[in-house]
RNA sequence: GGCGCAGUAGCCAAGCGGUAAGGCGUGGGUCUGCAACACCCUGAUUCACCGGUUCAAAUCCGGUCUGCGCCUCCA
């Protein structure tokens, strides 16, 4: 399996530090509103990276955390008159509704940044302890950003054009940095904040220093994976990398993950182009695996846009996979039982091809573009190839692949069957009568009443089906 | 100014040295009372443009044009 890695600007055959297990860190929201599109995508592409790692037989440890204690927060709290925390909490439980949705597991630990200040602490103290961090007069403790000789060699920057960049580094409180690439690790409260006790003030925690001391925690002072936006390349993760690897004395996370970004009809999403779409707002007119399946269908490092034509076929390509899987649960009611046929078994030596195809499309840094072509062409065969002739051990056989491929990617695809309710199925019943009897008027009129509840019908060669709108 | 990414059919998107996957859409056909589903056929003599390397380039090198991201909170 190979990973692109950001470090090295390659892809890298994967070797975890230990053998059969992977440790990954992904970098989670701020809990400030509900999480927008955005934020689904690094969601969606590493919860998929963390099955395949699974179905390859890792166990992964997968950290994430929600950082709940920002600027941002404090803002919305003061707007509504209430403490941080209700801001925070309502919105990790609204996330985690999100999740759900979107079919992204739980991570093994959700850490959260404010359970975690004694951490910090600690590593701030070890951080001055080690001349890589000082104190400047109003408490206020900085990294030294000049003590760490690697800095910038996730970002490949170097800290001279940094310096040279052109714009002032002088905004408030600046002045008291020995140096201008300094950055904050922890930071005096202002009226009204929240604030932890520490040796320096009482404050709370820069940024950056959560994520190193979450990661630590959870996972070790040295990671297999950590992951997250482009956006977050320089400065959190660099600035993530100084102070671990300045702490720690061990190199941080071996392989560096990084999706790319979500655009909306081609310009960047924000709340002032009026193009900022959350993840709730989605849900209203689609089924999140829709969203789902549109992100994976392009390379998570690639920029993807997001538009509703885009969404539209999306939401028709899923449902052809669904419609397959739909159709072989139908022929399994009646298949036959028994060992599979000859044919049966050489189709299915063929089917296997599929699976092959699928998995070096996903062992090609998660290129799940190639992957779900990989279950089209499933789709495809058992479409052409499974009928109702075929025997039950066959029909069976090709369905757990395609839900074995769709699953990895976090795709449900084999939809529970509903039991309608006895007026709708008295209904469907009458139209065959009516079908019988040529009475078509009849016929389409119960279709239309019934299309109109949101249930669609189809007369097939096997007999009618049904499924919701 | 520094660093980096992208430009493949109407749309989306793989491929990254061996002669253009897949999906959506369009049009035609088979099936069907009709519709839907499904299946078959329909699509780039060509991969932004110009040069170069090579037996061979969408894929490598140089240049041009266009779009975008980061360098500040940001997934």
């Amino acid at each position: 399996m190979k990973i692109f890695n950001t470090l090295s600007r390659q892809k890298e055959e994967f070797v975890p530090l230990e053998e059969g297990k992977v440790s990954m860190y992904v970098c989670g929201p701020t809990v400030y509103n509900l999480i927008h599109i955005g934020n689904a995508r690094p969601m969606i592409v590493f919860d998929t990276a963390r099955r395949y790692m699974e179905h390859k037989g890792y166990a992964v440890n997968y950290v994430s955390n929600f950082t709940d204690v920002d600027d941002k927060i404090i803002k919305k709290a003061n707007e509504e008159g209430v403490d941080p925390s209700v801001i925070s909490e309502r919105y990790i439980e609204e996330c985690k509704k999100d999740m759900q949705a979107l079919n992204v597991r739980p991570a093994t630990t959700h850490p959260k940044a404010t359970e975690e200040i004694g951490g910090m602490i600690e590593m701030i103290k070890t951080l001055i302890d080690k001349d890589h961090a000082y104190v400047a007069q109003d408490g206020t403790v900085y990294f030294k950003t000049r003590s760490f000789g690697q800095y910038g060699k996730l970002s490949h920057k170097n800290l001279d054009d940094l310096r040279s960049g052109g714009r002032s580094l002088l905004v408030s409180g600046e002045d008291q940095k020995q140096d201008p690439l300094d950055f904050v690790l922890w930071k005096p409260k202002k009226e009204g904040e929240p604030y932890w006790e520490s040796p320096w003030c009482e404050g709370r925690p820069g940024w950056h220093i959560e994520c190193s001391v979450m990661s630590k925690r959870y996972l070790g002072d040295e990671i297999d994976i950590h992951a997250g936006g482009e956006d977050l390349i320089f400065p959190h993760h660099e600035n993530e990398i100084a102070q671990s690897e300045a702490a720690n004395d061990k190199e941080f996370a071996k392989y560096w993950m990084h999706n790319g970004f979500l655009n909306i009809d081609n310009k960047k999403m924000s709340k002032s182009e009026g193009n900022f779409f959350t993840v709730r707002d989605i849900s209203e007119k689609y089924d999140l695996q829709v969203l789902r399946f549109f992100m994976l269908s392009a390379h998570y490092r690639s920029p993807l846009n997001f538009s509703a034509e885009l969404m539209e076929a999306a939401k028709n390509g899923l449902e052809r996979i669904v419609t397959s899987v739909a159709n072989l649960n139908y022929l399994l009611k009646n298949a036959a039982d028994g060992e599979m046929s000859e044919d049966e078994r050489k189709l299915m030596e063929e089917a296997k091809r599929y699976i092959a195809q699928f998995d070096t499309a996903m062992d090609d840094d998660f290129n799940t573009a190639d992957a779900i072509s990989a279950i089209f062409d499933l789709v495809k065969f058992a479409n052409t190839h499974v009928s109702e002739s075929a025997g039950r051990a066959f029909v069976q056989a090709v369905k757990d692949e395609i839900v074995l491929l769709s699953d990895i990617c976090g795709l449900i695809v084999d939809k529970q069957e509903e039991i309608l309710d006895a007026q709708i199925e008295e209904l469907i019943l009458e139209r065959q009568a009516a079908r019988k009897a040529k009475n078509f008027a009849r016929a389409d009129e119960i279709r239309d009443t019934l299309a109109a509840q949101g249930i669609i019908l189809e007369d097939t060669r096997e007999g009618v089906k049904w499924k919701r709108a």
